[in-house]
Parts: C-alpha cells; sequence; structure tokens
DNA sequence: CGAGGTTTTCGACTACTGGTCGATAACCCG
DNA sequence: CGGGTTATCGACCAGTAGTCGAAAACCTCG
C-alpha cells in the first residue's frame, strides 16, 4: 500500500521566459496530461540521488546548475489508485544550456502551463514560489545565469524568472555590493548601430548562499 | 521494504530557555536514546493529518499554536534495520501553555541535547534554525508568546528563541511599525520596588503571515 | 509629601540599503 | 566630427534598523 516518488520542477529562462520541463503521460492514470520528470523511490536510494537518476533519464544532469528539496506530499487522493508520498525538487538550468531533451518531454511557459496531471502543476507553482524568493536574499542567480554576461543580459534573466520589471542600475549595485558578481575585467562588442560596450561581469560563486540571514532583529554588531 | 514516517519537533520557552520535547525509547534499536514524537503514517492520512494525530498522544494538539512541514529525509541508513523515509515537521507552544506529558516524555534546553536516536538531533537543529530565521521576517513570533504580554516578557521570548541578546525599543518599534503587535490599552503592575507600569501588547493575528516578502528586488512600486 | 530607586517608554541620531532619475561615458555610423 | 545608441555613474530620497540618553510613571522609605 505504501509507495514514494521524488518530482522534480526543472526551471530555465528560454526566450525571456521562465520555463519549466514536462512530460506526455502515454499512460493513464491521466494519459495525455503533462506531469512532472520523476517516479518512485528504489530500495537503496536517498531522496536527493533518487531524483537525481531520475532526472538523468531526461535532462544532461550536468546542466543542472542547482537542485533543492521544495516539500512532500501525501494526501492520499493525490494520485488515483495508488497511495503514494511525493517528495518535490527544485532544479535550475544556466540559461545558456539546451539540453537534450526526450521527444515526450518540452519546456511550458510557467505562466501558461498546460493541464498538468494530478498536483504537479501546484508543485510547478511552488517551484516558482520559491526560486522569486531565493533571488532575493541569495545568489541564486548563479544558476540562471551563463557563466558571464552583461549586466543587460543578466536583468533580462531576472525580469524573466521574477515576472516583473527589474531596473540595471540597482540590480548592478545590489549584487556587487552583497558579493555576489564581479566584473571581469573585459567588455563585451556590439552589434551595429553601437553604443557603449557593456562590462562582463560573472558570479562569484557557484553554490548556493545566503545574504546575511536577515539583519532583522539581528544580534548587537558590536 | 517501504515506509513513511512523521515526526515533529516542538518547540517551547520555558525558563527562558528554547526546550524541544522529546521521548525516551524503550525498546531498540536505539533503546535510551532521546527520540522526537511521532510514528508510521497510516493507509489513509494526509502527512499533516498524520503528525497530529500522534501529537495528540503526547500533548494536547490544543496547545499548538503553530505546526509547519520542516523537510523529508531518505537515507536508506537512517535507521537501522528498516527503510523509512521520514517527513519532519516543526510544531511551536506558547510560553504560558504547560502541557501535561506523559511520564517517558520530557522537555529538553536545545543547546544541551541529550544522546538522540538516529539523526533526530539534525532535525532539532533543522527547526531551531527555521524558527529562528522566520522569526525574523514574519509575525511567528505569536506562537511562541501569551495571549498577551508586556515588552518585556516578549523581549525575554525572543531572546531565548535566537540565542542573542534583543533591544526592547527596537523590538516594540519594529513590531509594532509591521502591524504585527498593538497596545491593548491597560497596564501590567509591579511587584514591589515598583517601576514604570508597562504596556500591555497583544499580537493582532494568530496565524503565519509574512513581512512584505522582501521588498529587495521588488518591482516598481508607483 | 518629596527624594531616590526602578522600570518602561520615547525621541533623536546614525548607518545602511534600495528605488529613481538625470548626467556622463564610450562606442558606432555616416 | 556630430548625432544616435547603449551602458554606467553619481546624487538624491525614502524606509528601516541599531544605539543611547532623556523623560515618564510608578514604588518605597524617610
Amino acid at each position: 500500500m505504501c509507495g514514494h516518488e521524488v518530482l522534480a520542477a526543472v526551471l530555465q529562462v528560454r526566450d525571456d521566459r521562465l520555463h519549466v520541463l514536462l512530460w506526455r503521460r502515454a499512460i493513464d492514470p491521466d494519459a495525455g496530461a503533462w506531469s512532472l520528470p520523476g517516479g518512485d523511490l528504489a530500495a537503496d536510494e536517498h531522496l536527493g540521488g533518487s531524483i537525481r537518476r531520475q532526472l538523468a533519464e531526461k535532462v544532461d544532469v550536468r546542466e543542472l546548475a542547482h537542485l533543492e528539496q521544495l516539500d512532500s506530499r501525501g494526501r492520499p487522493e493525490r494520485v488515483p489508485d495508488r497511495r503514494v508520498v511525493a517528495t518535490s525538487y527544485l532544479g535550475l538550468v544556466p540559461v545558456d544550456a539546451d539540453p537534450q531533451v526526450p521527444d515526450d518531454t518540452a519546456w511550458h511557459p510557467t505562466d501558461a502551463l498546460p493541464r498538468t496531471a494530478f498536483d504537479h502543476g501546484e508543485i510547478v507553482r511552488t517551484a516558482v514560489a520559491r526560486l522569486r524568493s531565493k533571488l532575493s536574499y541569495t545568489n541564486l542567480g548563479f544558476a540562471l545565469a551563463p557563466p558571464e554576461f552583461t549586466m543587460s543580459e543578466l536583468v533580462k534573466v531576472y525580469r524573466a524568472a521574477l515576472g516583473h520589471d527589474v531596473d540595471p542600475t540597482n540590480l548592478q549595485r545590489i549584487l556587487v555590493r552583497r558579493g555576489q558578481i564581479e566584473a571581469t575585467g573585459s567588455t563585451a562588442r556590439h552589434g551595429p548601430g553601437g553604443g557603449r560596450p557593456a562590462a562582463i561581469y560573472r558570479f562569484t560563486a557557484r553554490a548556493l548562499e545566503v545574504t546575511d540571514p536577515f539583519a532583522v532583529l539581528g544580534p548587537p554588531r558590536g
């Protein structure tokens, strides 16, 4: 009667919009609906290892810049005809990667999801909310941005991920002050028409770092 | 081969220190070690319902002011002789409650845990970290404080929960400005020795509210 | 009843961070 | 070299938090 599955919402900015990787179910229940990649936990696996294994069938795992656990859902009726608890993950792929994906999978804009199987749509919304909040107080942008970028490129990534306008001046100042990004020293060339060449930046770290876990109600600094 | 259990780290400020409710294991494996209350998920339960049912055997659930999911752990070797995935919860009990607990359970200071069973110590540390960070950007204090309180009483609760000094002036200003607490209008009387009577406050809400999910990188306010 | 002690509360000051916007820099092309 | 374009910088403002001393409101004792 008991079962455990792992699912991942893998997000990537494509064409200036935030997308999620979905997989078209071929069999019932809910055949034809789009669902998250994942599957049953094997006997000797831990949760993180399992989701990596299952994702490897859909995406080159080396493209995954970040992976973290979201939550677990266990409503008995969340999947018909079967009792299964699901632990969901958030995965992030940088904007410059273009992973090979199987024929039955496709990227869908997160703001216009198709009909999804079971509670998978809810999981995608949870993933997007987690990403948006963490972009504000961590360096998680490294997992969406290419290795090197100009500020206007980065702004486009943040705009797509956050779903609202972002001011380049502000973004640059905030990320530099926090030490999240640094200038490489080189500049980018332009297409025809010109304009001042943009400075090229990179993220200083490629693993999650939290920005001073809330100065609010902080301990005395002295 | 598969199993699923739910566990809860129930926290309360007692005697100006943050405590967790632990239960002494009578049987192997790990007999004699202290472990978190919880147990196996039943066939027709969802996760939140299950942890409430299991907690009801240890604490009056009406004393629980807050309950939220922490994370899930599935390392195959986390419990010997048995493959079981655990979903952990954070529970909070207000400082003024004094729940009846069974003989085999006791409150332990979180900064001096006894030998704990399996990975339960790790779960407690995760719970404390979650509480501390949420105290800064949510109104979660409502779940630790009594229904009505003076600022000095509230400061003692925050000090114990956060593990560092808290300035009363600052705390009052921040919580009032955020609309988390309000003055009731009455004042508290003192013991011998006098002093100005303290204003009595209450929390304005008794459910979790997030303080403006990060103005940082926020959308244009105009 | 007033002086001194105690606790709480208020106000002023500072520092830092983020949002906004105009000015300037650096490039292209004709 | 002048005009168009894009990027960057600097200045200004607002909101929030940390700190600290002064004032308020009470008690008790002489």
